[in-house]
DNA sequence: GAATCGACTGAGAGCGCTCCCAGGGTCTGA
DNA sequence: TCAGACCCTGGGAGCGCTCTCAGTCGATTC
């Protein structure tokens, strides 16, 4: 019998052999070695090293039905959600935790609706686990598809009520922090709060929307002026805002871009900033805090964190702990004091 | 929701009982149907629709060898190597192509030295059919990993000189592009012209000061100051630059990102662009070259070309068509005029 | 009308691994 | 010293698919 055949790589056979044992010990020991005597255990491991052997996946899968990769589903209707810093700290968050599960990240890039046939086809065929995916706009019909396929997903941020209500989902407590934020203005004593909101197909948008309401019941509604969580659409909101309402003076923005963009508005119009008009943003959002003048207050979210929660979440699916259906997850969000408010 | 096959999937045997034929030919036909009868393609066609069968790919893998996905390797020495716009649109680029292939993009985010046992384990372990990798610095051990798990590579950016001699890469051509780049400020009348470089242990830096050595063979070299790719490392070199040769009148600086730096110092001191110094940059990063004042002139490269060009390669590795070893592509680079020169 | 040929089809042998289950070895208690 | 209990170990049956190879069947040719 020979042990290695030359060319392809060393089977599980092999290593037995080579130790001496049978294929479903060496196998025991590949997986851990539970319940196999130590000395078998040495001289398995001796022949795995001396082989080179390293199992195969494609064979592994076939018996277990699990093959430890999870799709991250990334959606692209729009300019450069890539790279996007929010993105990149999630999606740094999800490799780390899956890292840390030994499992695999597969991209799923979705360019369009065009897309959505190869994705379906893609999750249903057994390629992964579970995926991952985040929800962006109402109008997506992503959820659905994902929805489809049969496998445990978990969403990045809440979905528009309706969309995928079985689907779990790990979200920040966006309406908490806007109260927060707004409380915070009130209790710097301001009087008229205005609030830039951010496109209303986005949940996130809408519950931040909804937490400056629970705090100002009943502001005039010609203090919330809508941008779309661009910078420039901060700008322009801002101008619009000051001149609808001249003693606005404190301003709850729904991102930290946008109020940088309501910052650099104020600059303009020479309003001061904190002393005239208090700002607040969302998101704490590193590489726009870093440059903001003054440096911004804003309501912070562990952006990471989530990442990982999205990944702890989808494992305890696929283990079968906890739950049938497993609650979604709001993260807290904490307020962080800067100059600007 | 739907009732379906309770359990597990339908298997081809289950589609071949349906169809009233062989799994032999259920096969062929999932297969592409090439050399069955069409009633029988027809026939199978429709049980795979009514079974909702989808090909179980671990199993096919198993006896393929074949598993339709490419590790896309991305280190992170640095910060934010991710959410570069280089890397998205080079990202972008390889999903689009690997797409085109039927291939799966595996994502391997690689976070130190730490990481590379991991990888090397996955690589080795028959996940992927190949990799494509970007190589950074030269003291970076990971090209060295990577080729030890023998599986087809393709890297993006050449790699330094004796780090992984056997892996073809894509590359742009930066010499060629820089000395462009140089030539045209040399036409427009520049007399002296000066360059700041990239950091020495990235090919591509060394490669521009090379094309600018090329047509300037006697500059003087206090004319070449060092930066580190970002924006205010272009500013301090552009600051010292005007320090040690107040005669510059032409600079041609290794990235657009320096190059706007740059600018911002020419402006601030009050010198006209390009009236008095004419610049010229690299990359033609869209992000930068939107926002500098004047308008950039610089050295255009296809970088989602690129990204294509190196699944095209892998893909031409994997097929084994071609060459043993292919030899790497180096695409033509071209000078983008703008208002800076 | 029979022989030859070519085009299809289907049976069966694995791909490499896990896991069930029976059998053998060892250890303990009487 | 021997039976019974308990651990390990190895044989073997697949997981679902592809692919070779032999066999079938209709068509063509003389």
């Amino acid at each position: 019998m020979t042990e290695q055949t030359a060319g392809s790589r060393p089977t599980l056979e092999a290593v037995a052999a080579h130790a001496g044992v049978s294929r479903a010990t060496a196998s025991r020991v590949v997986n851990g070695g539970a319940g196999v005597r130590t000395p078998l255990v040495e001289k398995v491991r001796r022949a795995v090293e001396e082989l080179g052997y390293v199992p195969n996946h494609a064979a592994r899968t076939l018996v277990t039905r699990r093959n430890g990769a999870v799709a991250v589903i990334i959606a692209e209707p729009e300019f450069r959600v890539f790279s996007d810093p929010f993105f990149e700290q999630q999606v740094r968050g999800i490799s780390r935790e899956l890292t840390a599960h030994d499992a695999q990240l597969v991209l799923l890039w979705v360019e369009g609706p065009g897309d959505h046939d190869r994705i379906a086809r893609y999750l249903g065929g057994g390629h992964v686990d579970g995926a991952l995916a985040f929800s962006l706009h109402s109008d997506d019909a992503l959820p659905a598809v994902i929805d489809r396929a049969r496998i445990p997903v978990v969403f990045g941020g809440r979905p528009t009520p309706g969309t995928a209500p079985t689907i779990p989902f790990v979200d920040c407590d966006n309406r908490g922090g806007a109260r927060e934020a707004v409380r915070h203005l009130v209790g710097l004593g301001r009087r008229t709060i205005a609030h830039i909101s951010g496109p209303p197909d986005q949940t996130s948008a809408v519950d931040r929307i909804h937490g400056y309401r629970d705090v100002l019941i009943d502001a005039d509604p010609a203090l919330v002026c809508q941008g779309d969580f661009t910078e420039e659409s901060g700008a322009r909101a801002m101008a619009e805002l000051l001149d609808r309402r001249p003693d606005v003076d404190g301003v709850f923005v729904a991102n930290d871009l946008m109020a940088s963009g309501a910052l650099l508005t104020l600059r303009e119009r020479g309003v001061r900033v904190p002393e005239d008009v208090a700002v607040v943003g969302f998101d704490d959002m590193d590489s726009v805090v870093r440059r903001t003048r003054p440096a911004l207050t804003t309501v912070h979210q562990d952006i990471e964190g989530m990442g990982r929660l999205m990944v702890k979440l989808l494992m305890r699916l696929l283990d079968g702990t906890g739950p049938e259906v497993p609650e979604s997850v709001i993260t807290p969000t904490s307020l962080v004091r800067r100059a600007s408010a």
